[in-house]
DNA sequence: CGCATACTTGAAATAGTTCAAAAGACGTGG
DNA sequence: CCACGTCTTTTGAACTATTTCAAGTATGCG
């Protein structure tokens, strides 16, 4: 991806939202007007603790931010992948009590948005207010399919599966198209993601590859067999919600 | 528990909300005169189904129900528990096409809220917006640490913490106290919450009962060592929100 | 009393883990 | 631009938590 300025973040936000909600004019110029938006151009690592109390959500710009709770032993557990145009924790608004932490996975741009903003937002416009909650919405919905992917499915479904959903998400987003997108994440994190070691992801990434269904690069995957990375992932995208339902 | 009237089954839902929103008088009695709110004393074991488009959302007023999904080989994975008290597909306001389906898992008495009215609530009542939101974050919130405990802890933790999680929300919906509750689930439907087959969640509940940790009767749970289970299950509520901030 | 559903137990099989070590990639500084 | 250290990926072999299959025992209900 490009570099982008700050201005286009916020445009790549703006149509993360307008892809499943409903936004006149005059949200959208709210949204792109958003003041006093601080930018961090590398954040470091772990940018957002356990226990701490944030007064901003973050959205991504540029590169890859994981969610995520440490156990004792010292194991991780994602429970959430960002990438350019999400805003992560845009839930904070709500529960400013950090109970997951935010860790950047690659050198990584952020854009800190004041929670008071978004708040005066969404008193202001209800269909933005209804526009954030559907975003969160959509975030946990996701996390439902992680839950079914990683406690129901097998090894090789469960990382097709991933590999499935942040082809649609990328392009979704508008970065790359289904078959190639790129992904700076280490086999060690993508393991964390899907709950399995780095020992056997690794060897299910073999596979994927060995039976040319789709290639995981050092910071990009490309999907050789859409169709089947599909089939043996029961990838079904509807979770996803990408179309605007406009009944409401 | 007693079987409630639908005033004071709204009573339950409004009790949720304000344990973890600021609520005003004002919007207090608007929720607890929510009109057009019909019930369905015995709902149907399948209720709510994938592919559906839902105009309502269901308060469970009595009984437990899941929200769940289906895989191809017939296992099947739970995403949610829903509890008396529990609006579990308030989420549908804003995202009315269901990609989760809602089961009873024992006689189940719903209340269901046009979605209207919820819209009508919120528009008029930001605090009511917020809360709402609010309400379905600390959802996601439980999947998320569902999450950890399938992907990343053993059986017995993952049980464990599942029991002293249900104690805590049980307690925090008015429902019994932190040592015993009414849980009317199966084993095997207990099985799909955690992703254990019925077979090894027997053998852990078994252990759980051998080493008086806690026991699993056929229609509640008895904790006879709190401190240990929650040791096991390396729990930690904060996740669960169950006190207020009012500093936003 | 009999049938269906839920629970329990045993033994064998296996998907995924653990431990260990080698091979490759990559930047940095001499 | 080569040597070195670090980080990441890859592979092998032994191990184990959980599953699978199968059968038996309770429990409840008409």
């Amino acid at each position: 991806m490009a570099r982008c300025t700050t201005n286009e973040a916020i445009a790549l936000f703006l149509n993360r939202l307008a892809l499943r909600s409903p936004l006149g004019e005059e949200e959208r110029a709210a949204v792109l007007n958003l003041p006093k938006v601080s930018e961090i151009d590398d954040v470091e690592r772990d940018f957002v603790h356990v226990g701490d109390r944030v007064n901003h959500a973050c959205l991504v710009v540029d590169g890859l931010v994981a969610r995520f709770a440490q156990i004792q032993d010292g194991a991780r557990s994602f429970v959430a992948l960002h990438i350019p145009g999400d805003m992560g924790d845009l839930f904070s608004v709500v529960e400013p009590n950090v109970t997951w932490a935010l860790h950047a996975l690659c050198p990584t741009r952020i854009l800190r948005i004041p929670h008071h903003t978004l708040r005066e937002l969404a008193e202001r416009y209800p269909a933005l207010a209804m526009a954030f909650w559907r975003d969160t919405v959509t975030d946990a919905n996701i996390l439902a399919q992680w839950t079914v992917n990683i406690g129901r499915k097998d090894a090789l479904a469960s990382v097709a599966h991933l590999l499935a959903e942040m082809a649609m998400r990328h392009q979704a987003n508008g970065l790359g198209n289904e078959n190639q997108y790129v992904f700076p994440i280490t086999q060690a994190d993508l393991a964390d993601a899907v709950a399995l070691t780095p020992v056997h992801l690794n060897r299910v990434l073999k596979r994927l590859r060995e039976e040319n269904i789709a290639i995981k690069e050092a910071n990009s995957v490309r999907i050789l067999d859409f169709q089947r990375l599909a089939y043996v992932a029961e990838f079904d995208p509807a979770y996803l919600q990408l179309t605007r339902d406009d009944r409401t």
